[in-house]
DNA sequence: TGACATAGCAGACAAATGTCTGCTATGCTG
DNA sequence: CAGCATAGCAGACATTTGTCTGCTATGTCA
């Protein structure tokens, strides 16, 4: 095999790879091997750790087919060998919301969401819904948008929110002050809700918003 | 080890090695077998192989961690309710973009967002792009929001488009007319553009939005 | 009751895959 | 030139992973 100039097979070698994990599909070093014809394992090996110390793709020793990309969100600098806390998860699409009927709504989802969590977190914090009515338009959630919600315990002011209140499920800016807690919609033809104390449940607080456009 | 129900272990096995797969992660046998607390490999093996035979998952043999999901085409087992004919993929979420430099761009993303797209379209399809500036927040569309791009032949009238033009990608609302194209924000601060022909470029359009509330 | 299907275990084995050590060759640089 | 870094090869070896064969136990149903 003749040898190429420095840099260059390294950077072919990444992106065969990379297209190989993009599609989900780590490949072992033999298949990386055969794929460029190299006569020993060896050379791969030693242009996938260089890739690894350059940052460029990360490994989980001790297993097989171990090659990953370092995860997107965040990092800008070079010298990272930065690693994601999060997880791609299923997370079911809730239909329809009946007050007292929620934990069954989970049970018996209208599909599933990948949704990228952090790893702190448990699948089963999270849940997503479809937006009803115009009331957070002016904060840019329309109707059929889908909200991403994370299960919180303690309500915090200033939030989007999801409350379950009068047999629905809404959408409204959570603002907590010393009457008690109002729900603030974010469009001048909706008007705030002050519900009474334990007639309201907080389910949780939006992390994202996704529309599709077809 | 008890034994349980028929079924029953079957199905949460099924689950664990889906959810697994959909994060892009085929376990081994073996990891299987930990999770559950399996005394013999074999026992996962055997499920597998049942759920293989069910046609609630597909091997590709002579691999290790060969297990996937079935994809689109199969489908011919009756108890699998509702099917997307859609992949998860990730596409590439491009920083800043200036004229020329799009094609470049998209070999060194910022990073990557798992989206689901047809399986009749390929991967390079489509790119991510953030919205930067207020022209089409009176659409739900905020600065910092991501959008996703399809790349398409023909522009079509009324579509959200993202839009190449000044050395800059932007996302307005496109219109044909008989006197050329218009490009419309959607934020009665903003005026309408009527590029000259062959001073911009439509790059795609604009088939998903996604937010993240932090 | 006995045949049968399913759940599960045990341990050996083989194939796939990653790791190591030592080697050759080429180009760059002080 | 010597030293050094990089590309690549060779082959042994260890670990991970999948496969096989035979076994026990429990429930269903004729």
């Amino acid at each position: 095999m003749p040898k190429t100039p420095p840099g260059q097979t390294r950077n072919r070698i990444f992106h065969f790879v990379r297209d190989r994990l993009l599609q989900g599909d780590s490949p072992s070093l033999r298949e990386v091997q055969r794929h460029f014809g190299f006569r020993a394992v060896e050379t791969v090996r030693a242009h996938l750790t260089a890739l690894v110390g350059e940052g460029r793709l990360v490994k989980e020793s001790g297993r097989s087919r171990g090659y990953r990309l370092p995860s997107a969100s965040g990092q800008t600098s070079s010298q990272t060998s930065s690693w994601s806390p999060n997880r791609l998860q299923p997370v079911p699409l809730l239909g329809e919301v009946a007050a007292g009927g929620f934990e069954e709504a989970i049970e018996n989802p209208e599909g599933n969401l990948p949704v990228e969590i952090p790893d702190s977190r448990d699948l089963s914090d999270y849940f997503a819904l479809r937006v009803r009515g115009e009331s957070m338009s002016g904060a840019g959630i329309l109707p059929g948008d889908t909200v991403i919600v994370e299960r919180q315990g303690a309500p915090v002011s200033g939030q989007i929110v999801v409350a379950l209140l009068e047999e629905e499920a809404t959408v409204k800016r959570l603002y907590l002050g010393q009457d008690g807690m109002e729900l603030r919609p974010e469009n001048p033809a909706f008007k705030t809700l002050r519900p009474p104390p334990g007639s309201c449940r907080i389910l949780g607080r939006v992390v994202e918003l996704r529309r599709q456009f077809r």
